[in-house]
DNA sequence: AGCTGATCATAT
DNA sequence: ATATGATCAGCT
């Protein structure tokens, strides 16, 4: 699948996956349905990618960088409340200095496509739906929330305290391990100025942010959201 | 039940 | 090791 050209095609392969089932997309893109997520814990993601034509690879740049547009699918539970934390990116631990500005934070949740996919745990893999698509932008005071729960991150790390910034600092926001295990190391300032290493970390957005940002979806967009009974 | 810290797969 | 895609799983 070819990167869409805009971003009008871009909602549209978005509405044209809403309401399949993850099996019947798997199939259409010839990706088998693992039994479950715990070894395949970012298959969904990928599926999604798959479709709508994201730039595939590890490249710390929004999914469509042409359309500056990140994909995120977002799984929903009842109620529907979201199911985890969004993982945003990697966070710049080697201490350089980095301005909100220019940060991949900032970068990456400029214009974010939200794809919400069931995600109830009752729910088999392969029979979650998936929802409507949106397209979201901060307003001015959700980025100021954010840039200023990055910025109390980033100035902990430049001054070589990152170990005293743990999941709970942040609104919205926040900084936990990325990493294969806890034995993960990356390079960082010590805590008196010397080279030192440390457990790479990753920015993520709370669920209670992107809760928020289903809400308003709600209250703008005209209802029956019709969430499948499930 | 929700949250924090840990972990899994894959590509470069 | 670093980046992507995330969810898992133990603890409060």
């Amino acid at each position: 699948m070819l990167p869409p050209a805009s971003v009008s095609e871009l909602l549209t392969r978005a509405g044209e996956i809403s309401g399949m089932t993850l099996a019947q997309l798997a199939a259409r893109r010839g990706f088998a349905v693992p039994p479950d997520q715990q070894r395949h814990k970012g298959w969904t993601g990928t599926l999604i990618e798959s479709a709508l034509g994201a730039v595939s690879g590890s490249q710390p740049q929004p999914d469509f960088p042409a359309l500056g547009v990140e994909l995120k699918t977002l799984p929903v539970g009842r109620g529907g409340r979201p199911r985890e934390s969004t993982y945003v990116c990697v966070a710049p631990v080697d201490g350089r200095p980095q301005s909100w500005a220019t940060s991949l934070v900032r970068r990456k949740l400029t214009c974010v496509l939200w794809v919400p996919v069931e995600g109830a745990a009752a729910i088999p893999l392969g029979e979650r739906r998936i929802g409507t698509a949106f397209l979201w932008r901060p307003t001015e005071a959700e980025e100021s929330q954010l840039c200023a729960d990055w910025a109390e991150i980033m100035e902990a790390i430049t001054i070589g305290e990152l170990d005293r910034i743990s999941a709970r600092h942040g609104k919205w926001l926040q900084l936990r391990p990325k990493a294969a295990d806890a034995r993960a190391r990356t390079r960082a300032p010590g805590a008196d100025g010397m080279p030192g290493q440390t457990l790479p970390r990753g920015f993520y957005l709370r669920s209670a942010f992107t809760a928020r940002i289903l809400a308003r979806r709600s209250a703008t967009i005209r209802l029956p959201a019709a969430w499948p009974g499930r």
